[in-house]
DNA sequence: CCAAATTACTTGGCCGACCAATCGATCGGC
DNA sequence: GCCGATCGATTGGTCGGCCAAGTAATTTGG
């Protein structure tokens, strides 16, 4: 029986219960890292490693952009990042690159027709990723757990240095 | 005036409000990535990248330890990502690697003097991280947020697939 | 007691992600 | 019209992180 039985990666040592130390930020990385874990194995069966769903889906939603627009839609990502990213994709077949006409600078990013056909998919993973992850809350507990999340959200974006 | 002003990696366009797609999985996504942003700059400062924060706080907190062991205390890292990250830890002297008499497979790891030294910032700074994402957050909003954040962590462990 | 399975770690490869530096195209002010 | 400032994208480098394979030591079983 060499099939193993994973150990889940859990356990998380660090400082269960000290209480002075960092508690919610920990949890906050372990659940990250979790859901992160999670959306990778789901993507894997699809062909895309995490994080490049969610420029399929900018493209999906938004149409053929510009990288420049790719990353404001996705969340402030680096160009360096999207850039590697796009050639990655491109070689994969999901994705095309063609000159912007108006600016000789600028490239325009569009899902092929093989990337266009993953979308379904996508949304299933996420959708299933989203069951996943909030099993068991009843909507109280998700409404709350929204509400304390965009809190967060606008607290660090806030401590974003010099914004 | 070069300085810049740099905006905000935040608006995050992808699905606002659509209802339903992975709402809350967005917001944890992008919550995690701001708050590993704000960690890493924060951690910068002290010559440090983030991720080798959580290696020396478990050196610290549980004394010199082998590889094995550092893989459990956080939190079910790779093998050989704790190997590379000690490797450049020891190459920027935080760290000491020494064979462990009991078992020559085996390897100790333990904090040098100098990685001592950081302690003390390291727990500032995540102090300061933590009062950062926590901040306005009432006794109650805070209890009910680790309560949710565990339930999750809870969620996504146990569908860490052969877990 | 010795071969087979396990364990501890390492190396190579690949991705996402960041910073810094660069190059060409475009826009502004003069 | 032209030159400097800015913008869009790319490349090089470094890290964290994972998987897959490989090596050496230890434990287990027959």
């Amino acid at each position: 029986m060499p099939g193993a039985e994973y150990q889940c990666p859990n356990e998380a040592t660090t400082t269960t219960e000290s209480g002075t130390c960092g508690e919610v930020s920990h949890a906050i990385a372990r659940v990250a890292k979790l859901h992160r874990i999670t959306a990778g194995q789901l993507l894997r069966r699809l062909g895309l490693y995490p994080g490049q769903e969610l420029l399929m889906m900018a493209l999906w939603e938004h149409g053929p952009q510009r990288q420049t627009e790719l990353i404001k839609l996705t969340g402030g990502l680096d160009p360096s990042t999207v850039t590697r990213m796009v050639q990655r994709l491109e070689q994969a077949g999901l994705v095309r690159r063609q000159p912007d006409p108006t600016d000789r600078r600028a490239v325009v990013v569009e899902a092929t027709e093989q990337g266009q056909a993953l979308r379904g998919e996508v949304a299933e993973v996420w959708q299933e990723l989203e069951d996943v992850t909030l099993a068991g809350l009843g909507d109280h507990d998700r409404a709350e757990l929204a509400r304390l999340l965009e809190l967060l959200e606008a607290n660090l974006c806030g401590a974003c240095r010099p914004c």
